[in-house]
DNA sequence: ATTAATAGTTTACATTGTAAACTGTTAATG
DNA sequence: CATTAACAGTTTACAATGTAAACTATTAAT
């Protein structure tokens, strides 16, 4: 069942299945619901969706942690497919507030369906508690790469 | 401990915790190696070094799940950093062979050291057994990924 | 009133993935 | 043997993405 270049790949580097976890989870995911007008920035999509707070670009970059400038591009393709509004906020002039547009929020729970689909996928034959046990797992493994000094390097070296 | 923004990101797709993982992993180890005279690629230079066939630039696409056009760029970048070297295969012309040099030989410590630390960082707090545990599902997740019929519908729907 | 900080945009550049056309070499076919 | 197909690798072109720096507009601080 698990081939022989799978297991090597178990001996590799922890970021090495990571890469191949990641691609493959999204490159499904854009098929999956390219029908429904986008094929990336679902995550996007979703955050603006159950944003809580007052949902400007600032909230959004730093909520999926993208730099701003990543962050403009996304807002323009999300824009151009027509899926959101880019409106200004009346109080604080400096800030762009978003919002789903009608076709924006129809296309919310194909979204929610895709991702939970692609989970349980992902996920299927492990036990739901055991599910528990990897999202915990993961849970430690963003702490401890986030404790990491590579902001202090990154000062002292600056290319 | 785990911030609020760490708690919203488990709910979110199980890509996303990957997507982070994975960036902070090898923006870390990009760093931790900055020294031996490269900043990626370490990937590569492991199945350089560990390759039992004959490692023509075929094979290490295949190893690597690297589109040919990308591996070419990945070798340009190691032969001009002297790590390697690109030899035409005697037995078959068309082949190139891919060596270590003496110089990427003697780097080879430091990066399955670095690989090695990094990994014992990024599982800190998690014991041996349940490490094995962890491997466990990464390999489940990756099948059940790979079993996905991506490449059915990529010729269905072709762009 | 002036200066500093903030939100967002634009430009520029490097990296990476992908597709298509290409060269050179070997294998398969008649 | 000659032609054709297959293969290994390269080049070119283009799109997506990350990052840095300079920029505009607005608000906050002094």
């Amino acid at each position: 069942m698990i081939s022989e270049k799978d297991k090597r790949l178990c001996e590799q580097p922890l970021g090495r299945a990571m890469v191949v976890i990641t691609k493959t989870y999204w490159g499904a995911l854009s098929k999956k619901l390219e029908h429904i007008g986008i094929d990336r920035h679902f995550t996007t999509m979703v955050a603006i969706d159950k944003a809580k707070e007052k949902c400007t670009q600032q909230y959004l970059s730093d909520f999926l942690n993208m730099d701003k400038v990543s962050m403009v591009r996304v807002l323009d393709y999300l824009v151009d497919k027509g899926m959101i509004t880019r409106g200004v906020n009346p109080n604080d002039r400096r800030e762009h507030i978003i919002q789903l547009t009608l076709k924006g929020n129809r296309i919310m729970p194909e979204i929610h369906n895709g991702i939970a689909e692609m989970n349980k996928t992902a996920l299927n034959g492990i036990s739901k508690s055991d599910q528990g046990v990897f999202k915990g797992f993961i849970e430690i493994i963003i702490q401890n790469l986030k404790n990491l000094p590579v902001n202090e390097i990154d000062v002292k070296i600056k290319k």
